[in-house]
DNA sequence: TACGTATTTGTACTCGGTTCACCTAGAGTG
DNA sequence: CACTCTAGGTGAACCGAGTACAAATACGTA
């Protein structure tokens, strides 16, 4: 099991997604088929279906890979699920993206594919309830330790609605600030400005979450 | 274009719908094809994507079609966003649902099966970026009227964003109150109760989306 | 070198969905 | 009632994504 197999490996894979990338960005989703990227890869079809489950795959593999979950249940001591986000995002628009123009590229094939939007939008639907999952757990509002522990009927669903409008909250929030700055950057904005109004946005984000929406535009006769 | 070409087709239209959600659920989602459904139907598979445009199609008709948009559009004056959901959900927790057997068979099918699931998902995502659009285009908040009409620059994204997240937040809290109004059913509660549950899940949802998340769970060292 | 195993390959298949040429049945007209 | 016109249904062939399977190849190891 030495590295020879693992490097040509690793390898094809990168080939496939670079040619399959190449080929949707000249020519579109849709009008591009799984036998020409194979092919144009040098490899067969099965091969391709081994290393990525799907055509969509192809182009996806890394979007919507953060762990919301992980995140908030791994927060340091004194820490509420939505400091632990709220400074998660915030380190990470601060940093310097990896290679700007392949994930231009890629982000361009996504917005241009209705298929690939929806299949991007369905993996943040697992993070949302995974993240639902882990808030219904916590120790429940300032942590009474009253409860006796196990389901508590009617206080039990209550509280699951609240994680679970919780969670869907933080992560529709969260989708709209990635899908902001991911416009910013097929729109042609600097990745640094655009990093720059990304944090501006996970800021703004997040006082909204706590501190409840505008609800001020009432309509004029 | 008189009555019996129309009858006929609504009746073939049912008879597809009808024969598609007792196959799928007796025997789940993935486990029939379409040509045994036009088959059980007794009409040509052409015909059978004539009525509905993906197999998908055959059991989600008639979700998520609720348009956020349009009633955010059609308040009456003084009434902000908010308050015209609040509303709207409030009345159709109040009135009782048309064919709660039928419902429940609907959504069993679609819980049951990740690929239906999916799509619905993505249907709510439709509706969220109509509602943005429709927030975008509210007059700003509290309505100055000083802002020259036409784009301006670094504000338009703000509020453009602010709509964005409100939609965001909006649209995720409703599809997560119906998805727990959905489970009720599914899981054997009555009718009557699941609706009085709705009701208050609705309350719950707008004020934690009035006033924001509680954000007390500090983790105890 | 030679052997065992992981991986790749070609072929043929299933299933969702479409195209196309043809045909039926209902609607309108004399 | 007979005649035509046409919306809509039909069968058959087709396309592309994804899978099953057995044969072939390349790597790791002795």
């Amino acid at each position: 099991m030495s590295g020879l197999r693992e490097l040509k490996k690793e390898r094809t894979r990168r080939r496939i997604a670079a040619v399959a990338l190449r080929l949707f960005a000249e020519r579109g989703f849709e009008a591009v088929t799984v036998n020409e990227i194979a092919e144009a890869a040098e490899v067969a079809k099965v091969t391709l279906f081994k290393y990525f489950p799907t055509k969509e795959a192809l182009v996806l593999h890394g979007v919507g890979e953060e762990d919301l979950a992980g995140i908030v249940a791994a927060r340091g001591p004194g820490r509420t699920p939505l400091e632990a986000l709220r400074e998660h995002y915030r380190a990470s628009a601060a940093e310097p993206v990896a290679d700007a123009e392949a994930l231009v590229a890629q982000l361009q094939v996504i917005f241009a594919s209705p298929a690939l939007s929806d299949a991007a939008n369905n993996l943040l639907y697992g993070q949302r309830q995974a993240l639902a999952r882990v808030l219904a757990n916590e120790p429940g509002e300032a942590g009474e330790p009253g409860e006796k522990g196990e389901l508590g009927g009617p206080e039990k669903g209550r509280r699951d609605l609240v994680a679970a409008l919780t969670a869907a909250q933080i992560t529709a929030s969260m989708l709209t600030v990635q899908e902001a700055y991911f416009c910013d950057l097929v729109e042609g904005v600097t990745p640094q400005e655009a990093a720059r109004r990304l944090g501006e946005a996970v800021e703004l984000a997040f006082d909204l979450l706590e501190h409840g929406l505008p609800n001020r535009n009432r309509r004029e006769g």
